[in-house]
DNA sequence: GATGTCCGTGAGAGCGCTCTCTCGGTAGAG
DNA sequence: CTCTACCGAGAGAGCGCTCTCACGGACATC
């Protein structure tokens, strides 16, 4: 019991297979009473294309790889963002009628493993979510001949367009915040310095520290909830006079409002707060987090349309989003 | 510039395709030198198989499709099982060199694209995630000729081998916990009744509490944190005695916890909280939250392998995983 | 009426692979 | 030394589709 191929459309409609092979493919060069007799045809036999005889020859597959390299730690996967990348850019990739292939980069053997998947043809372009700076995997992707897009600026230089958010002034937003708000002792907890959202969260804020003439503290954390209270301890060590602090993500910023409380500071009278991200979670912390917020889901379909572009011979710029401060309680 | 075939491979070495390919699939019959002529020419001509070839042919395409169905409230994509699903599955796919197709089917139309994809043939199996109720995916994919296994039994009673907790006994769990503590007035927060989730843990509240001579005392959440601060404050005002509440999910539970704090009442002391799924933000609620812990990494792994089970006319038997009861401070 | 143009259709090659069938060669048995 | 058995390797068909090219008929042009 097959199902039925072209062939047998072409029969039942007394025509040719390139004929059918038309109707099916949308072609307008078949005459209207043929094209409907097809159409009849394949309706009443439930015709559905072959997938792997028509990529055999017109070289393309329709889909796309969504690798995800993630650190050991696994940070990123447990991360609440994961989610809603993953959801915008296939929403985003089936509209256009392409498959996402779902890949997890995280031991040395799965980076083979994808690299030959990928250079064996399986798909039409490749979209790289990378969390972490020693990761070889973008370069090697580079070196391919596959069309690569990165979610977040690769950490490496190397020649691969990316859509990012901007890491630095969103940080920057979020410090001259701190700073207008005429506080003084303005600490950070930093996120991991191997990846670039780490590297460049602490870029802007040491760039609007040194403008407005002040000292910077920083701690560094892994983006976990627990290693932002555990930075925040620390913190409180170093400086027990300051009055408020940039935490690199919300995640961070939640395990170091518990460390405030423990340590008998009120938010934000004592010390202010503000996070990164605007998780779902920023909503509901006590008192409620200020944050910046970067688009997502937007960042996701930004990429999409990135690689869809490069198909079509679009430009291979970088895409930059702009961040946005989300006033709450905490600062 | 084309990637390198079979044919070519097979000349470089001097031998037929034939004996090509079976050097290719591992096959034992090819005399040693020849499999290392072959191999060397492999390796020297960085041959990779052309799997439209290879599934035109073998009518296999070694890919699995992870649908995943969620009601049009997204409820699912922003849960944090989602990532942890969604991650398990695709580890255990890869292990056995499946690909991962993933597929978001929310609105009708997506319904519609995803059963043609799945009737076309693209992959060999499916593995169903159905959030809701009134899903008629799962009775449309069972009724195509392709294996499909169910993650959490589908709420419609179809042929669909699935790998679900105990939701019944998990709820068992919990409420005996309260009754145990000496607790008389026992409320729930259940779930959205249209998912089997929410139905199997009230079914498991009902039974002790019947079984325990206690009235039932349920207002009903939609599985959002939102939802359970509303349901909360709804029992406080259906019963300001009531001592205990079970609810549903931690999500809820957080919300809970929330009305509770802004009722004055203290928990445990006051209340005693109970939720369900053990979160991450479960051991970080004020107090800890005592709650329901089920495998859901071991239940997408056990997926995959009643799946493949499926392939190898395995048993298409139900699975089902136990619960835990994690106690912490709430309760 | 012959020639040219255009458009819709069919014939057929070929994409890269697997797999069956066949065949040649070697070894063991008689 | 011949016959049978077996095993490794090659020939070739065919998976279902697209796409180029050739062809035939309708119509316009000279």
């Amino acid at each position: 019991m097959r199902r039925p191929t072209l062939e047998a459309v072409a029969a039942r409609a007394g025509v040719s297979r390139a004929t059918a092979s038309r109707v099916v493919n949308g072609q307008t060069t078949v005459a209207p009473h043929i094209r409907d007799a097809v159409q009849r045809a394949i309706d009443e036999l439930g015709y559905v294309p072959n997938s792997a005889a028509r990529s055999l020859v017109t070289q393309r597959t329709d889909s796309i790889a969504l690798v995800v390299s993630e650190p050991p730690t696994r940070v990123f996967s447990e991360d609440p963002l994961f989610s809603t990348v993953i959801r915008s850019a296939s929403v985003e990739l089936e509209a256009v009628n392409k498959q996402v292939v779902l890949m997890l980069a995280s031991s040395a053997e799965s980076h083979a493993r994808v690299e030959r998947y990928i250079a064996g043809g399986h798909v039409d372009g490749v979209m790289l979510i990378s969390m972490h700076g020693a990761d070889p995997l973008p370069a090697a992707l580079s070196r391919l001949r596959v069309p690569v897009v990165s979610y977040g600026r690769p950490a490496v230089p190397v020649d691969i367009p990316y859509v990012d958010n901007d890491n630095v002034g969103g940080a920057e937003l979020a410090v001259r915040h701190l700073v207008a708000a005429g506080r003084r002792r303005i600490a950070t907890i930093a996120g991991p310095q191997d990846m670039i959202g780490g590297q460049d969260r602490l870029a802007g804020y040491r760039s609007v520290l040194r403008d407005s003439d002040r000292r910077s503290i920083v701690a560094v954390g892994d983006f976990t909830r627990e290693s932002g209270a555990v930075a925040m301890r620390q913190l409180l060590g170093d400086d027990p006079a300051l009055d408020a602090v940039f935490v690199a993500n919300d995640l961070m910023a939640v395990g170091a409002l518990q460390s405030l409380r423990q340590a008998g500071r009120r938010v934000p009278d004592d010390v202010a707060v503000v996070g990164f991200d605007d998780i779902e979670a920023a909503k509901y912390t006590e008192p409620p987090l200020t944050t910046v917020r970067h688009p997502v889901a937007e960042q996701a379909a930004a990429m999409v349309r990135l690689l869809l572009g490069l198909f079509g011979g679009g430009p291979a710029d970088p895409v930059i989003l702009p961040t946005e401060l989300v006033v709450r309680e905490s600062a």
